[in-house]
DNA sequence: TCTATAACTTTACACTGTAAAAATAACTTG
DNA sequence: CAAGTTATTTTTACAGTGTAAAGTTATAGA
């Protein structure tokens, strides 16, 4: 028994293949392609093949959200960031290269926040960012007051970068500016 | 002719019924609720009576979102909040009150961002917080810096707080705070 | 009063998610 | 190795969605 055949009945991995789908989905058309038919179509299956893999659409884009924690947390990993300030700029950084992904992630109507996967896979990351910033912080705020401003900080940059609405303060006082510049300027 | 009989056809204002059907459905029954149907049901009209007056569910909703930057703008209006803290926990309590209006103010897949109102609500409630924020900053980063840096942490507070993601944050190191006072201080 | 226009309803259609039943392939057991 | 069981996938069906098109009705203006 090969390694890729096991637990592979008719498809192969068609429990992958629809997360795959999805996400090219997701990537190429943005949220409001995420739809049971389309990404079946996409996979080569029949319209209602997701149902045993993932229940309902719901359960779909909870896998694929908590994929996206995973990729969070790893691109906060502790070897790439080393200070709160490097992890807020990575958290932004993968909201700004990842939008639609990152929009789903936190879209509570469309995901399952009871789904074991996702909840346990949003907690590894959000934990990264916390442990990390009660370790490093020397304030005279508490530490969870520290921490919310951090976590809201970064949050808010990467929601208000992916909606274009830092775009205008990249040009406010007549020089022009990169958005990259900005956003490590306000995390400082 | 009396006031509130000008311009009334068949119904009498449905523009403005229907935009108030829809805020009840959505305070009452969430985002997922605001669907054409339910509306112009709730309003006592047929299921396309909105046409004439929005387009589509894309105008609807964003002529409601509108009416949602409004609000938000009057809530931080001068008399009330005359330092940039004050304005930014206005923002988040107008937030945490209306929590699925302003989360529709803010998804852009369901709004239709080149809408002339919305457009024009939406950058008179930015425009508040901004020029209160440049006329009372005096810090050594950029003014476009510690804008950006002010509404993300403001903004993502509200979004977090919404979420229900800061809620652990309230019971960290063993006594348990409020949620407002948590904002209070991260906000500080 | 007659006509034009705007608001509204009715009808129709392509699309959605998913429940239920039928078919198919793989594993398990004798 | 054969038979039975189970899991996967397809087919079919249905209630619900947004909205385009045509038909109806009420209002405004001449």
């Amino acid at each position: 028994m090969t390694a890729e055949a096991k637990s592979s009945y008719h498809h192969g991995d068609l429990h992958k293949a629809l997360l795959h789908s999805a996400r090219t989905l997701l990537e190429r058309d943005g949220i409001g392609s995420l739809k049971l038919r389309a990404i079946t179509r996409h996979a080569g299956v029949s319209a209602t093949a997701a149902v045993p893999h993932f229940g309902n659409l719901t359960g779909l884009l909870s896998a694929l959200a908590a994929q996206g924690f995973d990729e969070l947390a790893a691109a906060m990993s502790p070897e790439h960031t080393r200070t709160p300030q490097d992890m807020g700029l990575a958290y932004v950084r993968f909201a700004i290269d990842n939008p639609s992904l990152f929009t789903l992630m936190f879209r509570s109507d469309a995901v399952n926040p009871d789904n074991a996967a996702l909840a346990a896979a949003s907690t590894r990351a959000f934990d990264r960012l916390i442990t990390l910033t009660v370790n490093k912080t020397h304030s005279d705020v508490p530490h969870e007051a520290a921490m919310a401003a951090l976590w809201a900080k970064v949050h808010g940059l990467a929601v208000l970068a992916i909606d274009g609405l830092l775009l205008p303060l990249t040009r406010y006082n007549g020089k022009e500016g990169s958005l990259d510049d900005l956003i490590s300027k306000a995390l400082s």
